[in-house]
DNA sequence: AAATACCCCAACCGCAATTGG
DNA sequence: CCCAATTGCGGTTGGGGTATT
């Protein structure tokens, strides 16, 4: 319990990574997966304790992290569910793709508190200061709907200087969409949320509401909990987990689901993108693997809709009116073609997307599920799993993109925070187009 | 220009929860 | 069930950069 043991020991580095450290971290990781991380330091030939590596790399090193100033729709999100959840770090970063818990409460601490403060709004309660000060606590026992209120017009009149889309176009969660649930004065209500909409479900009262909220963003997650389906229920969004047919119904994007229906959120250590968008359901099909309020960190220079693997960034494009028409293509003009690539990535990222109560989403999330041990095998033993790969026949192109994240070790320093020099999507693309040409030469047909 | 104050954020610390023998 | 190892989380610290005096 409590401190690792590895602490105890001499002659172990702190404070700040040195660039040679992340890229010795970066690599081992890359090549091996972190395992077990207190043997991931002797391993990687760092002086640090296997704590401290964990840190780095889920704080600073994973390749999905965003970096850069937060949005205003990402403050927003923030203060919003800071009303709901209070300082669970983990569970508020959890619904911000590419931000860490450290990144939030940083932000928070420094930023958003002060903020609030000087719009009077007390950050701890959500409530205004006025009333806080009066110690009117009437608020905590009837909900946070006023306050919230209150805290999101205030902000809407701050944020309506730099942006003159509306707050409810703008923000993920419509200030709408907590109010009745919130206040208890009506059947509860639960919202879906997407850029301009927000649609109702009267089935969740608040403490269910936060329980599957709080769940929601809990890593483990999208094996037993938070089901799309569990919340969604009746909403009118047309969607068919079991099949293919995962595509967006409009061109809006819902931020709420992109993170409890991902296979890996962002506090997982291997979070590839590529599965996650897959199964947001209202992801637009122009970019189809991120909510499009989101872009990845300027430090990588990726385009803002890119998928990041473990070996940097890398553009996708993909396009998929239908099923047997989809197609997939890198930024290097590369496009995979004739294996729907929506059946390629449905096979192993629907996990918990695949909520159908037909016969055909149970075999879709056994399968799924099959996947995912997969996927959880090449993690934490890459090379026999590579090996296995190319010593057979592939049986999804999942598992060769899995494999081919391993392929390109020389890019490893392009892709370090530290370094300055920016990669163009260019170079980013030759770099992928030898993993699309692997991938080529595995299934032959392609 | 130097000193000081302030701010941001990466990293550390310690506790709780989880895992596995 | 126990216990040690490990992981995850949130609070806190301290170094470095910037602004102010």
């Amino acid at each position: 319990m409590g401190r690792h043991s590895c602490c105890y020991k001499q002659k172990l580095r702190k404070g700040l990574w040195s660039p040679e450290e992340d890229e010795k971290l970066l690599r081992h990781i890359t090549k091996y997966g972190h395992g077990c991380w207190s043997s991931v330091p002797k391993q990687a030939g760092l002086q640090r304790c296997g704590k401290s590596c964990r840190l780095r790399w889920i704080n600073y090193l994973r390749p999905d992290l965003k970096r850069g100033t937060f949005s205003q729709e990402e403050e927003n999100l923030i203060i919003e569910l800071h009303a709901v959840l209070g300082n669970r770090w983990s569970q508020i970063a959890a619904q911000l793709p590419g931000r860490t818990d450290n990144e939030i409460k940083n932000l928070w601490n420094s930023c958003l508190k002060k903020k609030l403060r000087q719009k009077g709004i007390d950050p701890v309660t959500h409530k205004p200061l006025s009333e806080v000060e009066n110690g009117d606590d009437t608020g905590k026992s009837q909900g946070k709907a006023p306050e919230v209120s209150n805290e999101l017009n205030l902000l809407k009149s701050d944020s309506s200087k730099s942006d003159s889309a509306s707050y409810e176009q703008r923000t993920s969660i419509s200030p709408k969409a907590y109010a009745p649930e919130m206040d208890g004065s009506c059947s509860s209500k639960i919202y879906c949320t997407s850029d301009s909409n927000f649609v109702t479900n009267n089935c969740y009262n608040k403490d269910l509401f936060l329980d599957r909220f709080v769940n929601s963003s809990r890593q483990e997650s999208y094996n037993t909990s938070c089901q799309p389906s569990d919340l969604m229920g009746n909403f009118p969004i047309q969607m068919s987990y079991a099949t293919n047919d995962c595509l967006p119904n409009d061109s809006n994007s819902a931020h709420w689901f992109g993170q409890t229906g991902r296979p890996f959120d962002m506090n997982s250590e291997f979070p590839f993108n590529a599965a996650t968008s897959i199964n947001h359901p209202t992801t637009p099909t122009t970019n189809l693997f991120l909510p499009n309020s989101f872009c990845y960190k300027p430090s990588l220079a990726v385009p803002s809709d890119s998928v990041s693997t473990a070996y940097g960034s890398h553009y996708w494009e993909a396009s998929a009116s239908n099923n047997s028409n989809s197609s997939i293509r890198s930024n290097g003009s590369t496009e995979l073609k004739g294996s729907s690539p929506l059946n390629i990535f449905s096979s192993w990222g629907m996990a918990e997307c695949s909520t159908s109560t037909t016969k055909e989403g149970q075999i879709h999330m056994m399968e799924n599920h099959t996947e995912e041990a997969k996927w959880d095998e090449y993690l934490h033993n890459p090379i026999s799993v590579l090996a296995s790969v190319q010593n057979q026949a592939p049986e999804s192109l999942c598992n060769q993109i899995k494999t081919s994240m391993h392929l390109v070790p020389d890019t490893l320093g392009a892709m370090l925070p530290h370094s300055t020099k920016q990669q163009e999507p260019s170079q980013t693309s030759s770099i992928f187009s030898k993993d699309i040409q692997k991938l080529r030469a595995a299934f032959g047909h392609m």
